[in-house]
DNA sequence: TTGTTAGTTCAGCAAATAGTGAACCAAATT
DNA sequence: AATTTGGTTCACTATTTGCTGAACTAACAA
């Protein structure tokens, strides 16, 4: 499979930012490709040779965007292929579980203000707040997807 | 500065969960111990000692920590030292700038969306849907965030 | 002017992470 | 039975990251 200019930088580009957040760089990039590619289905063979990369790292690259669903594989009769295709129905997922952070952020914020010392009024009644700010945002967002599953 | 058992193990819970998002572990043991600690302002060498860390160490953890708007220093008449403490009217500041990526991941989306050729045409209507509901979540939160600093 | 305090910067090391290539396995094919 | 196909696993290497210690700076003090 042949990339354009523009499907290669968009690839990079998706790449760099998720880098960022924590994914591995190869990771990144076969993810990247499902979402440029002319294709839907793209087979492990087309994955590795069109981003250069290592059997070993196409594996273990797939298995893991698999295990945080991001994408799938379905099989077709007669064929020992996998064809390996994007889970586009999994965003909504995909951004609660990016909240999940503030809640067990919050969880242990709670926590820690029990324990603090009472002499710091001030700091303590701030601590509070931002668990309030945080109980409320995480309620605002569960509302929200709700909203959107149902507008469907 | 000496820490109780529960404040050593609520810095290593709140440094482990940051961590996870890429935070690098001294930062955030720095970060977690003006959280638990009894006083408010920390002074250089306060945090350096308490934690083990290293002049560098200390220097840089400090430095980054400024730079994310999660600490800040003031000074004393008539004293060099330096004296640190959290900001915590900065949360919501805080969430909205990890919203943030998905707005940046939107962007990309789209222009991703853009470029794509026309023949796949029911992938190309999900990553539409995608992008719209990435628009709606990040409407959602802003308004929610408006809302909260309106009630205060 | 020499020393001390409060921190910063930088070279280099140690640990963690990402990726390779070779060996391997299981299913199908010759 | 031997070979090919489609992929996995594992030992090792390369790169990146996080931190240390030593040298340095800037301000003030003796």
């Amino acid at each position: 499979m042949v990339l354009t200019e523009k499907q290669k930088e968009l690839i990079e580009q998706f790449g760099v930012l998720n880098e960022k957040y924590g994914l591995p760089p190869a990771e990144c990039r076969v993810w990247g490709l499902f979402l440029v590619a002319d294709k839907v289905e793209l087979t492990f063979d087309e994955i590795r040779e069109t981003l250069n990369l290592s059997k070993s790292g196409t594996s273990n690259a797939l298995h893991t965007l698999q295990m945080t669903n991001h994408i799938e594989y379905i099989t077709k009769l007669g064929d020992r292929k996998r064809y390996f295709r994007c889970r586009m129905s999994n965003w909504t997922q995909m951004t609660q579980e990016n909240f999940a952070k503030f809640d067990d952020l919050n969880v242990i914020l709670k926590e820690i203000l029990k324990t603090r010392s009472p002499k710091t009024e001030a700091f303590n009644k701030d601590l509070k707040k931002v668990t309030e700010f945080l109980d409320f945002i995480y309620k605002e967002i569960t509302v929200a997807i709700q909203k959107w599953e149902k507008r469907k």
